[in-house]
DNA sequence: TTGACATGCAACCAAACGGTTGCATATAAA
DNA sequence: TTTATATGCAACCGTTTGGTTGCATGTCAA
């Protein structure tokens, strides 16, 4: 869960999700190429993917290809986002009850 | 989104994003009673929620109430899990096919 | 066998993270 | 007004992150 937030809270590995998803089977040389940085650079991105479940890799010869894999996105929907959806609706109701008992409250100065 | 993200990537910001679903409107201090860790760690949390709008929060005098925003979860199926979940099906087809094919694929040894 | 290519591993570095402590300020209560 | 409470701000510190470079190893092609 937390390898997965991780995965997916950095820029350039989401970049790597969208162009395996665009094109799956892509050598790490072939994702390299179209990256802001080296190789290796992108070798280590490409590594926090896997250990998070996100990419799947398959060996041909010398070339390592490259895999989407979904799944890990529907543990956090399933685990996360279903869960505070259910109290979306509520929530909504809930703030919209505080900003209308907003105006009898007390304005006073802040902190900073 | 690379501030959802990343928001979500620390277990203790999850945890204060569960107690903030079980108990709307809890203070910092509240909050940093059941926290493994100091009052000022607790806040740089909630910082990075309220950056990343998971978390709403409410002046009541000296109080700072803290409330649970979900929207930006739903952003994220949309923009992320919705689009692949729809190319899951296909991509597990894929998958199962590619499987079924390397027993035609000759064996190498690797690297390490 | 030799050379080119794809990848892995390790060391290194600046910057960000996650936490602490100390102190300042605003509000509430006595 | 004085005192206690709730929060904010800033400095500091060890560890992790995100990137680099250099080199080693495995595989394909001449």
């Amino acid at each position: 869960m937390t390898d997965v937030f991780h995965a997916l809270a950095d820029p350039t590995r989401r970049d790597l999700l969208d162009r395996l998803f665009l094109t799956g089977g892509l050598t790490l040389s072939e994702l390299a190429e179209g990256a802001p940085m080296s190789r290796q650079g992108v070798a280590k991105h490409i590594a926090i993917l896997e250990a998070a479940n996100l990419v799947t890799t398959e060996w041909e010869g010398r070339n390592k290809r490259h895999f989407l894999n979904p799944v890990p996105l529907t543990g956090i929907v399933h685990r996360w986002v279903g869960k505070f959806e259910d109290a979306r609706l509520d929530a909504l109701a809930e703030f919209k009850t505080r900003l209308e008992g907003q105006t009898d409250k007390k304005e006073t100065k802040r902190h900073g």
